[in-house]
DNA sequence: GCCCAGGAGTGTG
DNA sequence: CACACTCATGGG
């Protein structure tokens, strides 16, 4: 069954290709296959909209589908706040069909747990095995992300052979410390309460931390710092310090969409750095 | 083979 | 609070 829905400005491979989310899969050209909630689905974009092909008859995937994308997210307005932000005004424009991901909250703490120090390919494979050996089968011939029960009757040992070398131990502590009621409770936190509530895990930090509460609970206010964008605040910003002192001053500069000027200052110095490593070889 | 990854925990000054 | 060091593996 095809659905359709109106979703714009939307830049699909940009969104869901970006290193937010590690599922989606570009099968063919323009055409990608993910996993949202039990259902397997095929999104593509025309002009305006977005095609849902999906597995079911029931039309409650638009909806889904519609909050995973955060569709009703006025990026116009977004972008106009923003834009007092002179620095940030330039590469914006580029990136108008970036959305920030509403993943599930408990796939999202995991994918972030396992996505430190290492690289985007191996994350995905990580998820990928967990989901093949764990996750619950569906239409379509793919797997749900594990549950928390599911993955918990999963032995340390068993874990690390799935390639998550010491990053197994934090999946299981996870899941000993979590029940889905918790990760429920969560949702109910404001963005400071829920952040402290995270680090309180073992294995999250301040990055992941506001990794989960932006792409996880939907906090547009939380600004995750990697390495990018550390040195996107000390080139653009001549900012440096702890990430306490940068978290501070984003809050301050960027406010209540902190998370959507994080993704344009992420793009822009990795397409910033790019540019120079191919400055760099021509002058070779 | 070598380098290093969208970090976090631990120990030390 | 600021550093330094280690952590287990696999992609590029």
């Amino acid at each position: 069954m095809i659905f359709k829905t109106e979703i714009s400005p939307l830049d699909l491979t940009l969104t869901l290709d970006c290193g937010q989310t590690f599922r989606w899969k570009e099968l063919e050209r323009g055409s990608w296959t993910g996993i949202v909630g039990k259902y397997q689905l095929t999104l593509r974009q025309s002009a305006r909209s977005v095609s849902i092909n999906a597995s079911t008859e029931d039309n409650s995937v638009v909806r889904l589908v519609r909050e995973y994308l955060r569709a009703d997210d006025d990026v116009a307005r977004i972008q106009r706040a923003l834009a007092k932000d002179e620095v940030l005004v330039r590469g914006m424009k580029e990136y108008r069909g970036l959305r920030i991901v509403k993943m599930d909250e408990w796939e999202c703490l995991v994918s972030y747990t396992l996505a430190t120090y290492a690289n985007i390919p191996r994350i995905k494979k990580m998820i990928d095995t967990l989901c093949t050996k764990y996750g619950e089968p569906i239409p379509g011939g793919a797997h749900a992300f594990p549950t928390i029960k599911r993955l918990g009757e999963a032995s340390e040992k068993e874990l690390e052979r799935c390639g998550l070398g010491y990053r197994a131990k934090y999946v299981t502590g996870l899941c000993d410390s979590l029940t889905p009621n918790e990760m429920k409770s969560m949702t109910r936190l404001e963005y400071p309460d829920l952040k402290e509530r995270l680090l309180e895990l073992d294995g999250v930090g301040e990055k992941v931390s506001d990794c989960v509460s932006l792409f996880g609970f939907g906090k547009l206010e939380a600004f995750p710092i990697d390495i990018w964008i550390e040195r996107a605040l000390g080139r653009l910003y001549h900012v440096k310090g702890s990430y306490r002192r940068l978290s501070e001053f984003a809050s301050e500069r960027f406010g209540e969409y902190s998370g959507y000027a994080q993704e344009y200052l992420y793009f822009n110095e990795r397409s910033a750095a790019q540019e120079d490593a191919c400055a760099f070889s021509e002058v070779r």
